[in-house]
DNA sequence: GTATATGCAAAAAATTTGCACCGTG
DNA sequence: CACGGTGCAAATTTTTTGCATATAC
């Protein structure tokens, strides 16, 4: 539908200004590798990057991965999360809403919930402790008791949106 | 003071417990980690654990810090936090209250706080999905604006303490 | 005595770095 | 056409694993 395709102009407007504003050099790298992020909609590591870049037409580096991946997470375009193992996670942020991760500490699915009361508590305790918060992790850890609850249908349907 | 002592001879006691219970032995290695882990009152990783272990009596190889770490994680006496970086941190947690923390993007200091919020949120969220919430993990990043400010000094009170 | 834990060192996994070459500005 | 970016490979960092030895039970 044509509300992705202009989703993802905005985006890459947002990227090459950012490019521009810090001038930095926009190769062709840059954008496959952010268009690749955004096509996919599921949390994702470098190395399951890398390995669906590598199987389309463009074949970049590891390192060209990394340096992307934290340009663009530089830029807000890109989130990068640390769920309790010792690899990266990703996912695209533009216009996505506001969101934390639950972890199925089973099956290590990731399903995303909002709360906007997180924010609340992030406005007081950065007031409370005079940090000035720049963002937030919440991650809840558990596991869903039923094999084929709804829950469990639901997180499949989202990871393939 | 005499709780302290009190308090890690309940440690001792629930560790022992556990070993029992699971048929795992009951080293000396194993109860001079617990012991040096009790005896620190900061968050830290497994290097440091493993040099300070090194620098006392006690001389242990990093395989059987790794090992010990997991016994220890899996009968909650301690916690194993992934704060945004490649190394896992690591804090006790008997006899603590329930607390999140707030990290510094400049010179990573680690803050601790409490907001009862955050329980809330999580029996909500986990009722809504069909999850069963074992634990959390909230971290705000941020920065304090002075360098001088009363929440700097209180961290560095409290990282010494 | 026997199975489990330890220590060491090697392997694996994830990320970073150095350097020659390429291509954007 | 210069300098920043890329690709590759080597280096680093963190964690895991294999195996011989030691020791708790």
């Amino acid at each position: 539908m044509s509300t992705e395709i202009d989703k993802f102009d905005s985006v890459k407007k947002i990227f090459t200004a950012y490019l521009e504003n810090k001038g930095l050099r926009k190769t062709p790298e840059r954008f496959a590798i952010l268009e690749e992020i955004y096509l996919r909609d599921d949390h994702f590591d470098v190395e399951e990057l890398y390995i669906s870049m590598k199987n389309k037409k463009y074949q970049v580096s590891r390192a060209t991965v990394y340096n992307t991946l934290d340009v663009l997470v530089e830029c807000d375009l890109v989130v990068k999360h640390q769920f309790g193992r010792n690899q990266a996670q990703f996912e695209k942020s533009y216009g996505r809403r506001q969101h934390d991760h639950l972890i199925c500490t089973d099956c290590h699915k990731v399903t995303e919930f909002c709360d906007p009361r997180v924010q609340t508590i992030q406005s007081l305790v950065g007031e409370m402790l005079h940090f000035n918060v720049m963002h937030h992790s919440l991650i809840f850890y558990g596991s869903c008791t039923n094999k084929n609850c709804e829950h469990r249908a639901n997180f499949q349907a989202r990871s393939q949106e």
